[in-house]
DNA sequence: CTAACTGCAAACGTTTTGCAACTTT
DNA sequence: AAAGTTGCAAAACGTTTGCAGTTAG
């Protein structure tokens, strides 16, 4: 595992490795050494990671659990965003702005939609006694 | 269970009971007994069903195996609409036609919202080499 | 010293699968 | 007889949990 961030354009704060500590931090998570090697793994290249990846890519520094909790962790203090596109796996999106997804049905993948490519012109009034949580939008597609 | 039917004001297609096996035959759907009774069931007055209710309304007349084969079987051939909101249960809509959903995070309820009321002004270009699936809207809400 | 965190393994709930028995034509 | 369908139990899957041991302030 390296130290070294390659910063993602949308993704999980590009900060610089010495920083991504004081991004728990700040966060309110206690920045543990298993934390710090996953905090690293998605500050890296890529945006949407399933729980599976981020295991493998840690390795045995971390047992699985721990990722499991982790990644509940960031999602809960705001680092993560969860993504439902499919009921046999849950993706981490570390892009936690607002912005939607296009889903590839037949290879699992999954890929941002900017906000703006996707205009929604009006969102129905709400049931009563309740708010707003988010908007998730997928935009399943497949091989032509 | 009743062979009469209560009709759902935009589900499965709101057939008399002595038409549901005519609608699963001209689906490509061999009418057993097992999938006329799990039919009925979809037919009635809810139009969000997951395989755990649907199995326990129809009971010992189905095994809960038949039953997921059964809910599958009527994805495959466009009698049902699968809804994914959270990793833990997949829902199974009676609305087949273009629409959105509430998600009440805090009870797991589903509400339909109809296409009208969410407008989507434009799709963003598709990539290279892929078709156009569904476009799912989930508006999360919780108790305010 | 205390509180929080970790790892393991076992449990969990939903869904799928293998196979023998049973329909249906 | 052949093809398709069913039920059961067991497996599979991703995920969570209980608990004992470890670490950090």
């Amino acid at each position: 595992m390296k130290d070294k961030l390659i910063s993602c354009s949308t993704g999980f704060p590009a900060v610089s490795a010495e920083t991504v500590g004081e991004l728990l931090e700040r966060s309110g998570v206690k920045p543990t050494a298993q934390r710090l090697a996953i905090a690293r793994v998605l500050a890296g290249a890529c945006c949407h990671w399933s729980a599976e990846q981020v295991g493998d890519v840690v390795g045995a520094e971390v047992s699985r659990a721990t990722v499991y909790n982790t990644l509940n962790l960031f999602v809960e203090k705001g680092l993560l965003r969860e993504v439902v596109v499919s009921q046999e796996k849950v993706f981490y999106d570390t892009n936690t702005a607002l912005h939607h997804h296009f889903y590839g049905v037949d290879d699992g993948h999954l890929m941002d939609i900017p906000l703006e490519q996707l205009p929604i012109a009006a969102l129905p009034p709400l049931p009563a006694g309740v708010v707003l949580d988010t908007v998730d939008v997928v935009v399943r597609v497949r091989r032509g």
